[in-house]
DNA sequence: TTGAAAGCGCTAACAC
DNA sequence: GTGTTAGCGCTTTCAA
C-alpha cells in the first residue's frame, strides 16, 4: 500500500540500504545511483517513514515543549504566543518539530514529560518557566536527559543550560527609575513567589532600595495571579495600606493594566497619583492608557534563543551554558517625578 | 540500556506478547498474570516506547495544528493562546499529543504537513483556518487523510468536518444592532478576503444591510491585517472618504482597538462620534477605553470541540458532520444611538 | 490463556 | 560504492 524503501530498492535494482544511504545524501554513493534512486523516488511518490527511521535511530527530532500548569500561566496573556513564534522559528531553522504539552494540573504533566521522556517521542525538552525544586526539572536532571530551562533555574544552576533575562538587573533598574523621580515609597507587585523569575526581580527591587537607604516594608510587596485580574486584586490590597506607596514596580504588564484600571475606579490616577513602571513590553503603547513605562525582555528572542540551545546540546553533546538575553527600559507616560525640579535620567 | 518488553518478559517468564498483551490490558489474559506481569514493570522501571508502538500499530496518538502563515496568524492577538487550550483539553482527554506546525510561509507548512502526514507522525491533522482554495487542505482532502477545518470550508462543505460559529448570524445581528441605532452609514472591516471567516461576516453585514433598504457602498469595506496596526490603517483610509461611516463592523476585537486609537488621535471619538461593534471578546473589558461591544464567539469551545471532532473521526472512521459553536453578542458601551429616542433592543 | 514468529520501515555495522 | 543482515521495540496473526 505505502510507498517503502524496497519499493524503491526493487525499482532503482539497488539494495534497501543503498536506497537508505541516497535518502541521507551518504557521500559513498555515488551520483549517478543518487539521481536514478531519486528519480525512482519521485516516480513512485515515496515519502520516508519517520517513525521506523526514528525506531531504528533513537532519536525523533521532536522537542517537548513544558508549559506550566496552566492556572499559572495565563492564556490570556501574550507572553505565550511571543515566546511559541520564536521556539517555532528556532526549531523550523534546524527542522525539528514542537510538541506540546496539554496536561492542566503538575501531576498530569509529570506523566506527560515521563511518557515523552521514556517513550522516547522527543529528544530534548524545552521547560517554559521555572521555580524552585520543580519535580519536572529534577526528574529530567535526575536522568540526564536533555533539556533546557527557559528562566534561570533555582539550584544547579552550573550544569543546567537556561535562557534568561538579567531580571535582577532589569528590576533594579526599573527601582532607581522610581527613585530618581523622587518616590521613597514604592511598591512591588509580581506573581507566584516560587518562580526564580519573580524572586529575581524582588530581590533587583530591594537592592536598589537599600542603596537608596530606603527602609522596606513588607506590605508593599505582594504577589497576586500573573494576570489583568491578579493586578485588580493588588490594586485593592494597596488601598487599605495606612500610608500607600507612590510608585509600584508590576512584573507585567496585564498585571499592571489590573492595578491601573482598579486603582482609576477608586479614584486613583496614573501617573498623578502613583507611578507605576512594569515588565515584558508586550502591548502595543496605544492599548494602555497611559501607555505603560515597561521593560521590554525580548519574549521572541527568549524563545529563539531556547530552541537553538536544545538543538545545541542535542547535536554536539556539549552543553551551552546559561544565555542572558538583552532587555531594555522603554520610558513612556506611566510614572511622574515627585521632586521638585525636573531631572535628567540615564536610562 | 533500556528496559523493553523483552526484559519483562524474561523476569516474569512469559512471551512478549503477554507483556504486550497485559499493557493493552487484553481480557484474554488472566488476572493473576496481569498483576505479576504489572509488578514487574514497575521493579524494573519499564515505560512503553512509543515510537515503536506507533510503528508496529502504524498510529501514533498524536494530531498535527497546522497553524496559518504567521504573516496572517498574529501572535500578537489572544486567539491563539485561547484557541490552543481548548485543543489541549480536548486532546489531554483523550491521551493525545500536539504537534505544531512551525513554518513562516506557505510553502514551508505546506512542506511540513506532507512531512507529518506522509511520514506517518501524526494520525491526524486540525487546520486553524479556513481559506478559499487553500493548498494544504486539498492535499488531505485528495489523501482522505483525516482532518478538521476550524472554520467553514469553501469547498465540499458536505464532505469536509468542520467547527466553526454561525458568522453570517453573528455579523448580521452585530450589523442590525447599529443599524436599530439609528446607523445607515455602517462600514466594514476585517482581515484577507480569502479567509471563509471573512467572507461570512461580509456576507451577513451585507444582509443586514439590504434588508433595512441601505444602500451598500464600496468604499466602506475595507481589508487589513488582523491586528492593532491593520485596525489603524484602516482608521486612516476611513476618515479620506468623502462621506464617512458613522459607525463599524470590525472583524477583531483588536483590530478595533486599533482603529478606536487611531481615530481618537485624529480627533474623532468613540461612541461619540462614531460607533463600533466587533468580534471575538477576547479583551477584557476594562482593556479598552471604551469597553467594545464585541461578539464572544467562544473561541476555547472552538478549539475544544475541533480535538473532540478529529479523535471521533480517527476512533470511530466516522466523519462528525459541520459542528456550530454558538456566538453571543456582549453589548458595552462602543455604540451610541443617533436617533431622537431610546429604543429597545431585542439582544 | 499463552507462546512463536513474522513483521512495521528504516538504519548501520560488516562484508565484498 | 554497494549488498547482506541483523536489529530498533512493539504488535499481531496463527498455533497450541
Amino acid at each position: 500500500m505505502t510507498i517503502t524503501i524496497k519499493d524503491v530498492a526493487q525499482r532503482a535494482n539497488v539494495a534497501p540500504s543503498t536506497v537508505s544511504r541516497v535518502i541521507s545524501n551518504d557521500p559513498r554513493i555515488s551520483e549517478k545511483t543518487k539521481v536514478r534512486v531519486r528519480n525512482i523516488m519521485q516516480m513512485l511518490g515515496y515519502h520516508p517513514n519517520f517513525i521506523a527511521r526514528s525506531l531504528a535511530k533513537r532519536s525523533t527530532r521532536i522537542i517537548g515543549l513544558v508549559l506550566p500548569s496552566s492556572s499559572n500561566f495565563s492564556y490570556q496573556n501574550l507572553f505565550f504566543p511571543a515566546i511559541l513564534q520564536g521556539l517555532s522559528e528556532g526549531a523550523q531553522e534546524n527542522h525539528y518539530s514542537l510538541l506540546l504539552s496539554t496536561g492542566k494540573t503538575e501531576d498530569e504533566i509529570y506523566e506527560e514529560v515521563v511518557k515523552m521522556v521514556q517513550g522516547g517521542m522527543v529528544d530534548g525538552v524545552i521547560l517554559l518557566y521555572s521555580r524552585i525544586s520543580d519535580h519536572i526539572l529534577n526528574y529530567l536532571r535526575d536522568r540526564a536527559f536533555p533539556f533546557v530551562s527557559i528562566g534561570k533555574p533555582y539550584d544547579f544552576i552550573e550544569e543546567i543550560t537556561y535562557v534568561d533575562n538579567d531580571n535582577i538587573l532589569a528590576s533594579e533598574q526599573a527601582t532607581d527609575y522610581l527613585i530618581q523621580l523622587g518616590h521613597e515609597k514604592i511598591g512591588f507587585i509580581a506573581d507566584d513567589i516560587n518562580f526564580v523569575k519573580t524572586l529575581d526581580r524582588l530581590f533587583g527591587y530591594e537592592c536598589a532600595l537599600k542603596r537608596a537607604g530606603i527602609v522596606l516594608s513588607k506590605e508593599y510587596t505582594l504577589h497576586e495571579e500573573f494576570s489583568h485580574e491578579g493586578g485588580q486584586a493588588a490594586a485593592k490590597k494597596l488601598l487599605s495600606i495606612a500610608e500607600p506607596p507612590t510608585a509600584l514596580v508590576v512584573s507585567d504588564d496585564f498585571m499592571a493594566l489590573g492595578v491601573v484600571h482598579s486603582l482609576r475606579e477608586m479614584g486613583v490616577r496614573t501617573p498623578e497619583d502613583i507611578s507605576i513602571v512594569s515588565f515584558n513590553q508586550v502591548l502595543f503603547p496605544e492599548l494602555s492608557l497611559p501607555a505603560l513605562s515597561s521593560v521590554d525582555i525580548n519574549i521572541f528572542d527568549l524563545g529563539y534563543q531556547a530552541a537553538k540551545s536544545i538543538i545545541q546540546k542535542l547535536q554536539t553533546g556539549d552543553a551551552p551554558a546559561g544565555s542572558i538575553i538583552p532587555h531594555h527600559f522603554v520610558e513612556r507616560h506611566s510614572c511622574k517625578s515627585i521632586k521638585q525640579a525636573v531631572i535628567a535620567l540615564t536610562y
